[in-house]
DNA sequence: GGTTATGTTATTTC
DNA sequence: AGAAATAACATAAC
């Protein structure tokens, strides 16, 4: 259930939970100091990518939902509860993710100027960072959590195909301008799958991600696993240009 | 039973 | 040493 777009909008379901104290905390997450966290104010709540961040006065409680997460607020699911969270005024819980106890200030662990959706988001620097890695394929690079924190697949595949690159491309061959733009194009797409989740907007906005027709060129899409991690692309042959070396 | 999937991390390999 | 590939983990649906 990832994507940084969808953790800011749990983030925003979670905020009527600031302030208030915790009853008691449940779970069978490990490390998790589950009897030092009663009584304990829940001072904010913060994302950093697809990290949700549950802050307290003198520690923090980081949720990462995987592949397989699943959280539900004021009711409970029929699975293994890995951290539920007991407020006055309701509940949280969490099912199949990783949770994890940080004690060191938040701002000594995370750079938040590398979160697609934080406000001190660094284009020049994520561009530097992408042309550090010039023999990488740009649909790995897109991924990359210490370069653009918050990119999933999905906005990895429809962010190449708005920008009319081929997945397969490698990223120092890619022209910096259009480079630029793609790292435009991710906090654009963020943003905009951001404000689709807060309008509740019903269906469908993805061009490419499991999508099964090119609608500029009206083509089947060629669905790939790529690159050694091996993840899927949804990409058009046609519309998408390859930069690759030139082979003399 | 096998495959797939909005992901990360620990371990191994080069 | 450090980058890159591989394995491992987690879970439901088709």
């Amino acid at each position: 259930m990832p994507e940084g777009p969808q953790m800011v909008f749990l983030k925003e379901q979670l905020e009527p939970f600031i302030g208030q104290v915790v009853l008691k905390a449940t779970g069978s997450a490990k490390n998790i100091p589950y009897a030092s966290m009663q009584n304990q104010v829940l001072t904010s709540i913060k994302t950093f990518g697809k990290e949700l961040l549950f802050c307290f006065p003198d520690f923090t409680i980081r949720i990462h939902l995987m592949l397989f997460g699943k959280y539900a607020i004021n009711e409970e699911l029929n699975r293994v509860l890995r951290l539920g969270l007991a407020f006055e005024g309701g509940s949280i819980n969490f099912y199949a993710c990783d949770c994890r106890f940080i004690s060191e200030p938040l701002n000594q662990v995370y750079d938040w100027s590398t979160d697609v959706l934080h406000p001190s988001f660094d284009p020049d620097k994520a561009l530097a960072k992408l042309y550090r890695k010039p023999k990488k394929l740009i649909c790995e690079a897109l991924l990359d959590q210490d370069i653009l924190a918050g990119v999933g697949n999905g906005i990895k595949n429809d962010v190449l195909f708005r920008m009319q690159i081929h997945p397969e491309s490698l990223v120092g061959e890619i022209p910096e301008a259009a480079l630029q733009k793609l790292v435009q194009a991710c906090v654009k797409l963020s943003t905009e799958y951001l404000d689709w989740k807060r309008e509740g907007t019903a269906g469908n906005h993805w061009q490419a991600y499991k999508q099964p027709t090119c609608p500029r060129d009206y083509i089947p899409f060629r669905k790939q696993k790529i690159g050694p991690s091996g993840r899927t692309s949804y990409f058009c042959d046609k519309c998408q240009q390859l930069y690759l070396p030139d082979t003399i």
